[in-house]
DNA sequence: ACTGGCACTCGACTGTACCGAGTGCCAGTC
DNA sequence: GACTGGCACTCGGTACAGTCGAGTGCCAGT
């Protein structure tokens, strides 16, 4: 495509602009903000340009311009560093992280932390038990039909589930159902659990047979099936930054999609090693998102990932300054997991 | 106050009115919509003694009247009668509510049936860590330094926490410490705990005395002091129905006030037995909620009381109907909840 | 290849006029 | 004395015309 390096520094000054300001920028003000060198009426045909290829539009015939989804993405692409940190910024991310004293404690601190810095709607995913080992599985005694199942993972999650058993079954039975258990399943990744489970019941003792049935549906049940995501969300008040302007003016289709787990975790929760993920307007599967962006990132301890996080804002966002962040507080999320 | 019947029915009429339709309601359609049997210039003159009286206001010199939040008011206490479900609502209610596998699972569907049937921000507080009873508590060791605690309450609710010992313990110093705090704990309210967990301490044999010391800190820390409550919320979309006219055009001050969760617990928290509270627009401490009402109740098995729920919405909202729902769900809850 | 100039477009704003829903008041009626 | 019909009045909403100005596209000139 013919787009030398001065149209290039046309598209980048437009965006920054936009984003500024909020408002469509023009030939004139773009000259004179910028050291572009030219003239307007030069700047006026690389917009004519820009437009011609997408990359920017007029929403009225006698209006400056705005960028497009497609100018976003060049811009992200091709146009922008990400933005280091301001040290204010990394002080505010370790004061914020230090102290947390569990897991929900993290999960809630940095869903907050992130909401807080980019001034935008934050989702941290908890971290995935697909992704997670069994530590521990503990057998509670309620009754003596009734125990509560207690799996402590790895990454620190702790899920229970109550199991009623089909018999009574006394105590030293429950101390051996704990014994195999764990022997069988402490250490292995909770996705590959189910034939080891499924042996389990095989190779259980016949006394033991029916009550370890039943605790082998729950425990594929709970661990595997259901609910195996959580997520956490913060900052919903920011979409209203910005008065009516981004979203079209509804907040509706917005506040919907966050509603729903699902559609939030196939936002966050494809975590790719490493990188971050930037989703543009129509890049966006989610029809209620459209008009939205979502800058997603996995992390976990070291090189290893256990879930994602991001935030979800207007397409019109500093992406160079919210890609830093959202980088910066999952690297310290990171860190903080490998402590444990 | 000289308010006769006629000019109760009046209120009683603009409010039905003014809810169904969100416009400002004129005399005339008044008359012909209700058989009010009066003519116009009737019901003008009482307008003018309701507005007098601070029950209604006109929004513009030569609109229609509209309630008041002290009209609103006056409308519950003596103008309207609750209710009754619709069989549809009734059958919802038991479908939705059925199945439910934890006490997880029942707040998050409570939560939201309950914000699909008003059509309003639904909050469902989780059992009271303050009224429940411990029902057990559980020591597992994570290494020789660790340990990750568990209780378990009655009310279903369980918690963890991860517990830094000073020095190793050894895997039967763990089993002592686990029968002690047991002993000692199990059965009590959660809000009588802290004498006893002092007195554990002081009891407790020479060689434990480290790891219990520790282990009553992170007691008293995660189980009375910190983080008792929980809250899961739903519906925030349907804040955006009625276009921008409720709550005065910006969300904002509203979402904020719903991420703070101390506030909602203000809210919801201070269940009375069996009355269900509405707050009226300004009758809210919350400054931020002055242009909403909630409609809230406690919930819990059998008569006692261990949670609150409730729904937020405007001002302009069907009391009768939210009032007979929020009952209804909070009493199908407590049978769920008797039945563990 | 860039620039200055110019005619043109069209949204935003302003002022005027008009319509109609709704009111308050008052004299008249049952 | 309580209610009603009638009437003058108010004022928000809408429609219309006119002006202003930011911004554009195009073209001739350097």
């Amino acid at each position: 495509m013919g787009l030398d390096d001065r149209k290039l520094a046309v598209l980048r000054a437009i965006v920054e602009d936009y984003v500024a300001t909020q408002e469509p920028v023009g030939s004139k003000a773009l000259v004179e903000r910028h050291q572009l060198g030219v003239s307007p009426a030069t700047v006026r045909n690389d917009m004519a340009v820009l437009e011609e290829e997408g990359y920017i539009r007029q929403p009225h015939t006698s209006a400056g311009r705005v960028p497009t989804d497609r100018g976003y993405r060049l811009f992200v692409d091709r146009l922008s560093r990400v933005k280091p940190l301001s040290p204010a910024e990394r002080r505010a991310i370790e004061r914020f992280l230090v102290g947390a004293v569990d897991l929900d404690d993290v999960v809630h601190r940095t869903v907050r932390l992130l909401a807080q810095l980019t001034r935008q709607v934050a989702v941290v995913q908890y971290p995935s038990l697909a992704r997670s080992s069994v530590r521990h599985l503990e057998l509670v005694p309620i009754s003596t039909t009734r125990l509560m199942l207690v799996m402590i993972a790895d990454t620190g999650r702790v899920e229970q589930r109550l199991v009623e058993l089909p018999a009574p079954v006394p105590a030293n039975d429950v101390t051996d159902l704990r014994r195999l258990v764990n022997e069988k399943l402490v250490g292995s990744r909770l996705s590959e659990t189910p034939p080891l489970v499924q042996a389990l019941v095989e190779e259980s003792p016949p006394q033991l047979r029916p009550a370890m049935t039943t605790l082998s549906t729950v425990l594929l049940e709970t661990l595997v099936e259901r609910h195996e995501e959580r997520l956490a969300l913060a900052g919903t008040a920011n979409l209203t930054r910005g008065g009516l302007l981004d979203f079209q003016g509804s907040l509706r289709p917005i506040l919907e999609a966050l509603e729903e787990e699902v559609v939030l975790l196939k936002l966050i929760g494809e975590a790719e090693p490493s990188t971050t993920r930037v989703l543009i307007g129509d890049e966006n599967e989610v029809d209620n998102l459209r008009a939205a962006s979502v800058v997603s990132t996995g992390y976990g301890p070291g090189a290893t990932i256990v879930g994602g996080l991001g935030v979800l804002g207007p397409t019109r966002m500093d992406y160079p300054g919210t890609i830093a962040t959202v980088r910066a507080v999952a690297r310290y999320v990171g860190e903080l997991l490998a402590q444990n």
